[in-house]
DNA sequence: CACCTGTATTGATGAGCGTCAACATAGACA
DNA sequence: TGTCTATGTTGACGCTCATCAATACAGGTG
């Protein structure tokens, strides 16, 4: 039970494409259902431990890392190993157990999906 | 004490840019700081009413809405004040009373600094 | 002035969250 | 087998938050 995938914020991608979540926030206003699943996202992000971590696994070599190259973020182990696996539940990280070692990976898909969310011009196609 | 800046999440772009109060995430993993601040704006979306309400606004003609045209959103009146008072003070929205109605905008330079903060490649100049 | 509508504030309540110490589990190695 | 390191889980504590009813405030109209 690694890589599970918790919640169905998106589509595996088929092709290349994203397959966000919802459309942009300025493109209409989003339904309940949208916003329930978009929120959850945000909220895994706005968390100041949380935010450090992603964007320490985000910016680590080959968009991975161990658990042991992130760790310090100035809380104790068991609290970064709860907010990871918040990440995890958000459906914006993955881990992998390799050895002793537990490395975890972004999403790249769910990045973009956000990044969409706030485009300011749909730029329709 | 209407459009109050509450809080110094981006400089108000003197010329053009966005001048956005961290770099991307996956550049370089985030300082406390920058987390502290960045993750006060990914908070404040992190509510699905919040969600819907910053959506309505932004979506809105004109970029902006008068309250009584985003209430609907299946909460109490106090609590969609209460949430549109945390967008504001998360830098999101300004507000503004115009006769007997308040008029909140989006903050157009916050979202595109979020977009940015979520940008995959920093494409180095 | 009084009255009505739109919006904000107050105070209370219950749920959720971030944190830690203690403990449990997984894998490597001898 | 036992032991060590890395990571996850449990349970508890305090704090924050989302929500509402009641109330207050602002501005318009009569």
């Amino acid at each position: 039970m690694s890589n599970a995938k918790v919640l169905p914020l998106l589509e595996p991608a088929d092709g290349q494409g994203v397959a966000p979540c919802c459309p942009p926030l300025t493109e209409r206003p989003m339904t309940a259902k949208e916003a329930e699943t978009a929120a959850r996202m945000f909220k895994a992000l706005g968390d100041p431990v949380r935010l450090r971590l992603f964007s320490a696994v985000a910016s680590h070599e080959g968009g991975e890392a161990c658990v042991c190259d992130i760790s310090d973020v100035g809380v104790s182990q068991p609290t970064v190993s709860h907010h990871l696996k918040k990440l995890k539940e958000a459906g914006l990280l993955t881990s992998e157990r390799r050895g002793t070692w537990v490395y975890y990976r972004v999403e790249p898909s769910v990045l973009a999906a956000m990044g969409k969310l706030l485009t300011i011009a749909p730029a329709v196609a």
